[in-house]
DNA sequence: CTGCATCCGCTTCGATACTG
DNA sequence: CAGTATCGAAGCGGATGCAG
């Protein structure tokens, strides 16, 4: 890409980040490593070659690692660096951004349930279950829906419908992201009509408490 | 641009402000509101076509609003809409990421202590300082200096060095940004090396108070 | 099958010139 | 000052081919 050859860190991010694709090869990549073939799957449309040339030009920024996995798969598995895994912040912004615009035109493109068990894993990975669950819970957004278990070991992410799901949670897309990004609260979002908690009184709670750890809300900061 | 055509709240808002220079131009707005050739002075190497066109698409998705001006100044005014001003956080997140990069590569492109005022302008907005001051302060990163004035009404912001400014402030992009966008204290920037404060201590005291105001930390949640 | 490289038509970008 | 018009260059998207 053509630098915008300012000293302006903005810019320079730009610079980097800024091609066609590449953040969605980011925002594919911070699930968990993948093959290119995966990374194909994930990003439908994009040309093979360019996905080809942004990998590298990633890897030159630092923001991909390749490596070549052992014999037996003999294979090659691109995953974050550290630099990389850092701009789960800057998606994190552009989901909360981006998240209304999926309520205004909800319906022209494919629509897959992918996107909310992206959300959910990554909002889930490093929580703490301990003393929480076993239960089940089902997240519907429009014509997209998600389950959830969650177990002392941690929360597992299913794009299958739970059978008989202890809470249900419905939403539209800006408060689902905002829930599981820790944007809002539960109470909140309940508070605003903007989310239901369908089940018994019980089970709601626990899941607040699971939301709850996923993080501060968002820094409020004018900047 | 052509869209991404995916039902998730990334691939939405990219197909928005994916565009090159649309974030940039954001950018600019997010100072103040700005005719064509303010902006232009502020994106340089941007077409002049180029310009007019990503104008038009923001203004389509009701990210800028352009208001002509009355008679006395024939002239039309580009200004953010509340959904354009929201990208702000998405811009925070990015110049937090992209910092480090200025210090990497550091002399290539024009210096100019443009892009210091920007954040010190975002950054001091709204801050109260009741109290605080009158003092002024530099900050210094690299080649690149501004000046703080900070009164009872507020802080002002200036791209001349001042004559005999209360307090130096000097650090590299990294953490000048981090700073002024709240993600790190004065204290913290201090006890990492990461920034010196050189004055006498009621003044640097006085500005610590300052930054504090800007917000909180980053928020620490995974997603 | 995976991970590319090559070719080609189309769209977008960038530089410059020009106009109300 | 605030754009529009034009045109070559670069980037993108789709198809195809091919080696390991």
């Amino acid at each position: 890409m053509r630098s915008y050859a300012q000293f302006c860190p903005i810019a320079r991010a730009l610079d980097v980040i800024g091609e066609r694709w590449a953040l969605l090869i980011v925002r594919e990549l911070l699930i968990h490593p993948a093959r290119f073939t995966d990374l194909r799957r994930g990003l439908p449309g994009i040309a093979s070659n360019l996905l080809t040339e942004r990998l590298r030009t990633l890897e030159e920024a630092v923001i991909v690692e390749r490596t070549e996995l052992p014999p037996p798969a003999a294979s090659a598995v691109y995953q974050l660096t550290e630099r990389g895994f850092a701009l789960r912040h800057v998606l994190r912004e552009v989901a909360r951004w981006g998240a209304p615009l999926l309520d205004e035109r909800p319906n022209d493109d494919a629509v897959d349930s992918h996107w909310l068990v992206r959300f959910a894993t990554m909002a889930f990975r490093d929580v703490p279950t301990a003393e929480l669950g076993p239960l089940s819970a089902s997240i519907r957004v429009g014509p997209s829906a998600i389950s959830l278990f969650v177990a002392a070991n941690g929360v597992s992410i299913s794009a299958q419908p739970a059978a008989n799901p202890n809470v249900v949670i419905t939403a539209d897309a800006e408060h689902a992201v905002a829930l599981l990004t820790g944007a809002i609260s539960p109470a909140n979002a309940r508070a605003q009509a903007a989310a239901r908690f369908d089940g018994p009184g019980g089970a709601v709670a626990q899941l607040d408490a699971l939301l709850a750890r996923i993080g501060a809300p968002p820094t409020p900061n004018p900047s």
